[in-house]
RNA sequence: AGCCGAGUCGUCUAACGGUAGGACAGCGGAUUCUGGUUCCGUAUGUGAGGGUUCGAUUCCUUCCUCGGCUGCCA
């Protein structure tokens, strides 16, 4: 595992808390948490904030807590918790024995809702939920009282008490906080903080049936974990008048709630809610399909650890709603993997080529560098003989212009091997070229020419006898604009899948020595791109991802030259 | 419309009253047994107006644009 080369940028939330620390702020203590809803698998807008709230912890000598924000039993599951432990685990950071649940500290909330009802600060409404929407006003008016917001103290206690006891139905009634309800801030109309959820949580069971809102309680959790600052995304910016409001008057600990912008990709969608409907409705296999921006996605993909903290290093923190170029997350993943991938031969579209002038039977062992960025990485064997497999893209019959790789008559290196030339062309009876005839100058074993002979054109390949069959899985964004929101009127995000978000190449040809290799490792497809061993390899049958292609420089000459 | 927040190269992000810088993407070139890597070079930016100041991306002000907020979700 190498270390990541970006030394960490200082931003806006690193400022406040070196302030802090300079005030000798919370006795010098840095205390962050990652506070997930186990109601989806998490994805790289959350490996953002892991990266943020561990890293933080991190830096400042202080410490992380991860925390399952579960109040709401009707949308979470123990699959989601697991998931989540696995991929922050996975990403790289340690939250100890500091794993924590809100549903643990479900007693705590209760007895700070009974002291709000008794300072005479919450509310049995009764009010049906329309009623409620009514009588909050709007954006522009001011809401109004409900008819039930002057109860005695006694009244509510014993109300809240039959409300906890089951007493009542869901929706019946709910406890609110008494705030304003004229506030220009909506939160602050005297918001719900506990509502009746006969559902069964999947780690209290049923000894519930009242559950706390999340601005009542997650003010509460950070408090209780003694949080210094709570790092949470700008949708909750509106909120903070709220979470101080509970806290101060609760008289506890009082942790300081800081937003920052969260992250959009492009040709992403980034929403738990999106992400489960391409899950539920098989447009993707699942949330590690490898082109979900899952966490999980992106492992199977191949992505590292390191290029995702990399690329969370980079893409920096602020307060501005932004959208990071796809681009960058990929050069990321590049400049990891090149350093640490070896590099392996591997055909994807095999063309068969004959060596006329190579002996037939014979078989020879060439060495082949492991990883030229890195020659500690050392050396292989690769057999090589006389009928081989070089890439279809690899010859043309009337080649363009600038264009270095095998044509009648052409004459290119086999890395590696030897130059070889084309002498004829064998096509089936549609035309299309089935099999090359070449022959190879013996003389430039191992892709050297003693008299400075120079081609242009360095081919990969593979022993035809010696090679191993693969199924090779190439991937394109599962979106086919920037911003897969950006739809026609009436339609959804889902009219701009990108059908061709998955290519399944059967018949690939690939170095014999892959078949040692474990599930997951990353390789280097020689001029083809990075690739990770799939977990559906089986004996016989290896299975590769492509995590990202290798820059194509002559991809982009014809793309502009057909232009 | 009310409240809150945000506007700096194409994108992301620095500059905290004193030379607008970096990264990615782009373009051009060199090197290369991967059309990869590496190296070198290059273009593009402070939303608009007014003010304060010797000096404004930075402070004030008006406007404009964008985002969030009217769940018993988080």
């Amino acid at each position: 595992m190498s270390e990541e080369k970006t030394q960490p940028v200082s931003h806006f939330i690193k400022e406040i808390i070196k302030k802090d620390l300079e005030d000798n702020k919370n006795g010098s203590r840095v205390h962050t948490r990652f506070p997930p809803e186990p109601n989806g698998y998490l994805h790289i807008g959350h490996a953002k904030s892991i990266c943020l709230n561990f890293g933080i912890a991190k830096e400042f000598n202080g410490l992380c807590n991860l925390r399952f924000d579960d109040t709401n039993p009707v949308k979470e599951e123990l699959e989601y918790v697991e998931s989540i432990k696995e991929d922050v685990r996975w990403l790289g950071f340690d939250w100890e024995d500091r794993l924590y649940f809100a549903s643990d500290y479900f007693e705590q909330f209760y007895q700070a809702a009974l002291q709000l009802i008794k300072d005479g600060l919450a509310y049995v409404d009764h009010l049906t939920a329309d009623q409620i929407r009514e009588y909050r006003g709007t954006l522009t008016q001011p809401g109004k009282p409900s008819p039930y917001r002057d109860r005695t103290i006694e009244e509510n206690l014993a109300l809240f008490e039959k409300m906890k006891n089951g007493d009542f139905e869901e929706g019946e009634c709910i406890l609110r906080a008494k705030i304003d309800m004229a506030s220009p801030n909506i939160n602050m109309r005297d918001p719900a903080v506990y509502r009746i959820l006969k559902a069964s949580h999947h780690r209290t069971g049923d000894k519930w049936c009242i559950y706390p809102m999340y601005d009542f309680a997650h003010g509460l959790e950070d408090s209780i974990e003694k949080i210094t600052h709570s790092i949470c995304t700008l949708e909750f910016e509106d909120h903070r008048p709220l979470y101080d409001w509970f806290l101060e008057k609760l008289n506890v600990f009082h942790p300081q709630q800081i937003e920052f912008a969260r992250l959009n990709l492009t040709y992403t969608v980034m929403s738990k809610r999106k992400l489960l409907r391409l899950v539920k409705e098989n447009i993707v296999s699942g949330w590690d399909d490898p082109r979900m921006p899952t966490i999980a996605g992106l492992r199977r993909r191949g992505y590292t650890p390191e290029a995702i903290r990399t690329f969370c290093e980079m893409i920096g923190v602020g307060k501005s709603e932004s959208t990071v170029d796809l681009a960058l997350l990929e050069y990321c993943l590049r400049e990891d993997l090149n350093k640490r991938a070896p590099r392996a031969m591997a055909v994807l579209r095999p063309l068969k080529v004959t060596i006329t002038n190579y002996p037939e039977g014979k078989v020879e062992q060439l060495e082949a560098l492991n990883n030229p960025e890195d020659e500690s990485m050392g050396v292989r064997m690769i057999p090589f003989s006389r009928v081989i497999y070089i890439e279809q893209d690899d010859f043309m019959e009337n080649p363009p212009k600038k264009y270095f790789r095998l044509s009648p008559g052409a004459e290119v290196r086999l890395k590696h091997a030897y130059y070889i030339t084309c002498d004829e062309v064998l096509k089936d009876s549609s035309g299309q070229p089935v099999e090359l005839l070449c022959s190879y100058d013996p003389a430039t074993k191992g892709g050297w020419s003693q008299d400075g002979r120079k081609v242009k054109g360095t081919l990969h390949w593979v022993s035809v006898d010696h090679a191993v069959d693969a199924e090779v899985r190439i991937y394109e964004n599962l979106f086919n604009k920037p911003n897969p929101e950006d739809a026609e009127e009436g339609k959804d995000f889902l009219s701009n899948l990108n059908p061709n978000s998955l290519e399944i190449i059967a018949d690939s040809k690939v170095e014999p020595g892959l078949m040692e290799m474990p599930a997951r490792t990353s390789l280097q497809f020689l001029r083809h791109g990075y690739f990770t061993i799939d977990p559906d390899s089986k004996n016989g049958k290896l299975v590769f991802n492509r995590a990202v292609s290798l820059k194509d420089t002559w991809a982009k000459i014809q793309r502009n030259t057909s232009e």
